[in-house]
DNA sequence: TTGTATGCGTTATCAT
DNA sequence: ATGATAACGCATACAA
């Protein structure tokens, strides 16, 4: 039987809202009676329950955070710092995996145990967001965004990003292009690719469809498609990857095949993380500011808590090339 | 305002109580009456809340996970299995972060928010888990371990595997080692260090204490260390790494300086995260199952949960040499 | 089979 | 300044 403020009020020989004025440090306690109820709760380690206290507040403190593998490097980068900033504000993070084959279920988090949700693998279609907005339950999108969605909203900027990317490739003189892009059912995936494309025609630079590979946001997939892009007979000089992870996978082709980077080949990712750094990939990527995405997430969804009625925003977030040295020229 | 059972029980026509039995499938509910129920919850959208649920119940479902940095990639390998086995036992995974310099308060996780706790970056020291058993909360030490503590614990073979490692350096005729070794304020740091040093001495190989470096479990620490190492007038041929993130800084440092692994560096790691079969590591390693180490942390807290009174069980994990390609005969 | 009454541990309103 | 009383949303013992 856990220790209730009961217990603490009969010790103290007070009532039982007294505890709870004291311990919430509410105003117009007598000192005396305040160090008397103290003292009896130091005695019996009690700790509020916060069951019951937000039954009685309506607020749990509590946000989840809807996460697919964390496994996959890039989450925990984005993860990290939201449950950084959200401890700060005094939340806590509720992890909640969101699998393709074993997607979340909208109810169970619109149960009343969480203030609000933050959505970090949504989907362009999904009906997730839209479900927990009609609920009524805040909700954020990091990273990821989906049309026509009155939800707060924080990405970078992947078109741009993308750009970049296919600006440094030209300026490197590089004319046969290979990529690995992300899904297409991903906002990160489809903008990332919308940008590149769109610059490299502006350059007036060619990219061959048989040079071209698709596939999720993984080392194997960067892998298995960049192994493929190595064994044409006339491999790409140069491949943009979808994300720093997939260009990880392209650095494993490279060395399973002997294949040199950068002298051979032109590597270059997105999002730069921090394993982009080390010196056994060096990879030039694009940075996207996740600690400052997790900032600005966290309080667009303070903000939402605390006026459900107000106006959706979006914040995007300037990419930045970072050069290290995966890239060469021809 | 959420809609509540009472809502629902008026627009069925039925009283409240029935609509709990209807929903958490209770027998000895008329099938007529569990459809109009149904039907109407359906209608309203009803989710019953967690939090009046827990009040009642004095449970919560929601396990607190307790970890360092995620971004360290080692702790996503153990806290994802342990998350997924959670969610399959019908319990939820709430992230606390526990910094050395902003450590956890029991507290926070003796509010009855939790019904359990996974505690996997336990200082041998640290008065956190006797905290946590002498307020009674249920608790699990995964891969780390305090001395005479009375509580469940899951740890791999440290001393073993380090042996192993040992064996596996000796066997290959290296004779001046090398090793970065974790703190010895932690378990796996200081039992691998110990079953390496034993079995090296068995061997008869000494371990000259200036080929010798100490440091955190991360990339850095390894990149630094191994630098150092490197930069001696008489380098090691081999090292042994505290982890695989060690390792892999090792291995940065080996890139950094042009070194070649492992045709001048052998370079072992220990637990065999996913990242050491990457192509660009190939890391050797030994595997330490860290699946296995969640289902048994699962099983163990879930029967603590169900028998506060039963005896703490130990269990070990066998560790296993995983040979790739960072070893060389010398 | 169903309804009534009560309790879970807190906060909050209202007296005193 | 403090106590009595009533929610909060559910589950459960007991009555009908």
């Amino acid at each position: 039987m856990a220790i209730t403020s009961r217990d603490v009020a009969r010790m103290a020989g007070v009532s039982q809202p007294t505890v709870s004025r004291v311990l919430r440090g509410a105003p117009g306690v007598a000192p005396e009676t305040r160090a008397r109820v103290l003292s009896a709760a130091r005695a019996l380690s009690y700790v509020p329950s916060e069951t019951g206290r937000s039954l009685a507040t309506r607020a749990t403190r509590r946000i989840g955070l809807v996460a697919d593998d964390l496994t996959n490097p890039f989450y925990p980068e984005l993860v990290e710092p939201l449950r950084d900033r959200l401890e700060q504000a005094g939340y806590r993070a509720l992890l909640v995996s969101d699998r393709v084959d074993d997607p979340v279920e909208a109810d169970r988090l619109a149960d009343g145990s969480l203030d609000g949700v933050v959505l970090t693998t949504t989907e362009v279609g999904s009906a997730l967001p839209h479900e927990l907005v009609r609920r009524g339950v805040p909700c954020v999108l990091a990273n990821r965004e989906a049309a026509g969605l009155p939800a707060d909203t924080c990405v970078v900027d992947n078109q741009l990003g993308g750009a970049q990317v296919a600006g440094l490739l030209a300026s490197l003189g590089h004319r046969r292009l290979g990529a690995v892009f992300g899904p297409a059912s991903t906002s990160t995936g489809r903008d990332r690719e919308a940008g590149f494309r769109a610059a490299l025609g502006e350059h007036g630079i060619p990219l061959r469809a048989e040079l071209v590979r698709r596939g999720p946001f993984t080392h194997d997939a960067g892998r298995a498609a960049v192994g493929e892009l190595l064994g044409l007979p006339a491999p790409p000089t140069a491949v943009f990857c979808a994300n720093d992870v997939v260009a990880m996978g392209a650095c494993s082709a490279a060395a399973a095949l002997g294949v040199r980077v950068p002298d051979d080949l032109t590597i270059v990712g997105f999002d730069d993380i921090a394993m982009a750094s080390w010196d056994v990939f060096g990879l030039s990527t694009v940075r996207g500011d996740l600690t400052l995405m997790a900032d600005e997430v966290v309080r667009m969804l303070l903000a939402r808590i605390a006026d459900p009625g107000r106006p959706a925003e979006r914040v995007v977030i300037a990419p930045a090339l970072v050069l290290r040295r995966s890239h060469n020229a021809v």
